[in-house]
DNA sequence: CAGTGAGCGAGCTTCCGCTTGACTT
């Protein structure tokens, strides 16, 4: 009996401090630097949250919302609540940002409950890094409700967006279908790009070289003014005028001049430039971008420990702790010669509306080079960790100079013009390896005195048309969203992912297209919803959202303000909108095999497939032929095929056992230009991906794809 | 490097923003 008595008062002397993290990785990290009188622990983001099954909005009790726990998180709040008991005080610790605010306010409430003597507390940090950490312990403050305000005014708004529109959606277009404040402004650009597109006009132009020489060396150089004004040629007729008017006169040096031009290193990575890199340079989607980001963040075992090898992965700002900026200056003091190492850190401005919670993304410790991690990464992780490396320590380097020389030749009210660039200096890319960038090549111009004649050799003439602008890609549509301020680190990859899921768009060799289905959400929300996908929207609601958090601005009245006029939309759409219930049914050259009805294609959970017309007395379904079966005398048709649930797919004859024909990767919609049949994708070590005639013995044609570097 | 033939679907849905595993869709 006294024993016991014993154990649990040793146990309440070893009350420790309960500290509440967002992420378990970071809690570990916490815990190495706060010791044993503290317990950390993570909530793994919100843990009460509205319910997704109902509105959970009362509208007309000042939009009171309904809170939950979220479906998942029961354990973790009972594990709070257990930890909580044992504890002499609590710290919230979530992210120092509208949603961090908000999650501590939910668990303090939760706690708060349970424990109404316990002191609980809100503590913020910008970095995890032992000063911050430790600073922000000795500095317990109490939970801001404006800032909490904030996120629930936010997050009320988005319910009611996604919440009330997507049913008109179900009513008037297709079960399941889903509009909301950010994918509807991601759908929208999409659109529109695709309209400009499809409406584009090519403009014929041309340019003009002349080739001169001296002493024996050719020289080109470009017509870049008549009579001092930007040329524009629009025709062949245009440009045989020009080349009359130039025998006539003499091509004569008018200018040289020289000058330096110092270019700077880009600012260490944010999420959004991390997946706009990761796609450009190393072909990564934004999702497998942040599921590596993930793994290098979570720990890496190399060899005696475990460690994580950059800072947190999803954040909006480019600012860097001061113990990374002087690792930084060391490291690059050591490596390189000291010209490359600034006299003070390089500091990044803060981008604007950024809520700055992270540090940029860097490498916990630059002496963990990428030549030195490989060992202990797999390839896509080292490519990754190595861009993260090379950026942040190019980004506390010196910057690259180069010394451009310009000369003007004059040739009556004709202008042509010699450039040449030379990088001078290295500056920051000598750390550069994977984000080096392509070496323009150097054009060694002879010594030219002014007032000097080039002898004319040729004049080159090149017809050229414009370009349409290229459709979104995941890069540039994060980029898009991110220059607007629409969507969150969180957010970027899944927004995709969901415009994937709907059918509103598909990627076809990365770039996104609008499907039939998404220009017609599109353009039901364009036209019913018009405000809600103004850019300007989310900017308004941005700039009153840091009102209320500054106590300036009253929620409600934010809400009120946005509902009424809303609510009037979605009355005039439920009732006004046409039925578009029946516009997917796409018709087709198919039969029925059991009623000899025609098939329509259908839209369903799984993707499209052939329905019967005469549904339902007729239920018969089937897949959708991919391309005609390029077996001569065959009359099948390629359909996906699969053996067992966990075999892998292939692509087959709809004829078999007739016929026997396969292949492993998809039919292309492309055509052999040689032969007709369908071509595939493949890839080898030799050619990287490439496209090939299926009837690649027999035809052989083999379209090698272009290799971009940006 | 070979090797490779299921079954389902049309009604119960949806938002944005935090965060990771547990899954048997």
């Amino acid at each position: 009996m006294a024993k016991e008595k014993n154990q649990k008062r040793e146990t309440e002397q070893k009350k420790y401090t309960l500290v509440i993290v967002e992420s378990p990785a970071k809690a570990k990290t916490i815990n190495k630097y706060l010791g044993s009188d503290y317990k950390v622990t993570a909530s793994m983001g919100h843990i009460i949250d509205l319910p997704k099954s109902r509105i959970g909005i009362d509208i007309d009790n000042d939009f009171k919302p309904e809170y939950i726990t979220v479906r998942g998180k029961g354990k973790i709040l009972t594990d709070l609540k257990k930890f909580a008991a044992n504890a002499k005080t609590v710290l919230l610790a979530s992210d120092n940002d509208r949603e961090g605010e908000a999650i501590a306010f939910h668990i303090y409430d939760a706690l708060n409950k349970r424990f109404p003597e316990l002191p609980i507390k809100r503590i913020v940090f910008n970095e995890i890094t032992k000063n911050a950490i430790v600073a922000s312990v000795k500095d317990p403050q109490n939970i801001d409700t404006a800032k909490v305000e904030a996120q629930e005014a936010r997050r009320i708004l988005d319910r009611l967006i996604g919440y009330k529109i997507s049913p008109i959606l179900w009513v008037k277009v297709k079960n399941g279908l889903s509009a909301g404040r950010v994918q509807s402004v991601a759908l929208k650009a999409i659109c529109q790009r695709e309209e400009e597109i499809q409406n584009f006009i090519p403009q014929e132009y041309w340019t003009l070289d002349a080739i001169l020489e001296k002493d024996k060396k050719e020289i080109s150089a470009e017509l870049i003014k008549i009579n001092n004004e930007k040329p524009t040629i629009r025709n062949n007729e245009e440009i045989e005028k020009i080349k009359a008017d130039l025998e006539q006169g003499k091509f004569i040096v008018t200018e040289i001049s020289k000058s330096t031009k110092a270019v700077n290193p880009q600012p260490p990575f944010i999420t959004s430039k991390l997946q706009q890199v990761a796609a450009n340079r190393l072909n990564f989607s934004s999702k497998k971008t942040m599921s590596i980001a993930q793994q290098l963040y979570e720990g890496i075992d190399i060899g005696r420990e475990t460690v994580g090898l950059i800072t947190y992965m999803r954040t909006d700002s480019t600012r860097i702790s001061e113990v990374g900026l002087s690792e930084a200056r060391e490291y690059i003091s050591k490596n390189y010669p000291p010209e490359y190492l600034p006299e003070n850190p390089v500091l990044y401005t803060k981008k604007t509306g950024a809520q700055d919670a992270h540090e940029a993304i860097r490498p916990t410790s630059v002496k963990r080079t990428p030549e030195s991690m490989k060992k202990y990464l797999n390839a896509e992780q080292f490519k990754l960790y190595s861009i993260i490396w090379e950026r942040f320590v190019a980004s506390q380097m010196k910057p690259a100079e180069y010394l451009s020389e310009s000369i003007n030749i004059q040739n009556g009210n004709y202008t042509f013009r010699i450039t040449s660039s030379k990088m001078t200096f290295k500056g920051f890319n000598i750390c550069l390896d994977f984000l080096k960038s392509k070496e323009a090549k150097s054009i060694k111009i002879p010594t030219l005195q002014e007032n000097e004649e080039l002898r004319k050799k040729d004049l080159d003439a090149q017809q050229h048309f414009t370009q349409p602008q290229t459709r979104f890609t995941d890069a540039s549509i994060i980029k898009f969203l991110e220059d607007n301020g629409i969507g969150r680190p969180s957010t970027y990859a899944p927004i995709i992912s969901t415009l994937l899921d709907r059918y509103y768009v598909v990627k076809k060799a990365k770039q996104i297209e609008p499907t039939q289905l998404g220009k017609l959400v599109n353009e039901i929300i364009v036209t019913s919803f018009s405000n809600i996908v103004n850019i300007d929207f989310t900017a308004k609601l941005e700039s009153q959202l840091d009102e209320i958090a500054n106590g300036k601005f009253d929620h409600l009245l934010m809400l009120r303000d946005f509902y009424e006029p809303f609510k009037l939309s979605l009355e005039e759409a439920s009732k006004n909108l046409e039925d578009h219930k029946k516009s997917f049914d796409e018709e087709t050259d198919e039969i029925c095999d059991k009623c000899n009805s025609k098939m329509v294609k259908k839209l369903g959970k799984y993707g499209f497939f052939l329905a019967c017309t005469n549904f339902p007395e007729c239920r018969n379904a089937k897949t959708i032929p991919l391309a005609p079966c390029p077996v001569d005398g065959c009359n099948g048709k390629i359909i996906p095929r699969k053996k067992g649930p966990r075999s892998k797919g292939f692509y087959g004859c709809t004829n078999y056992p007739d016929c026997d024909f396969v292949v492993w990767s998809k039919p292309l919609e492309q055509k052999c230009p040689k032969c007709g049949k369908f071509l595939i994708e493949k890839n080898d070590k030799v050619h990287g991906n490439y496209k090939v005639c299926v009837d690649e013995k027999n035809c052989g044609y083999k379209l090698l794809e272009e290799y971009s570097n940006e």
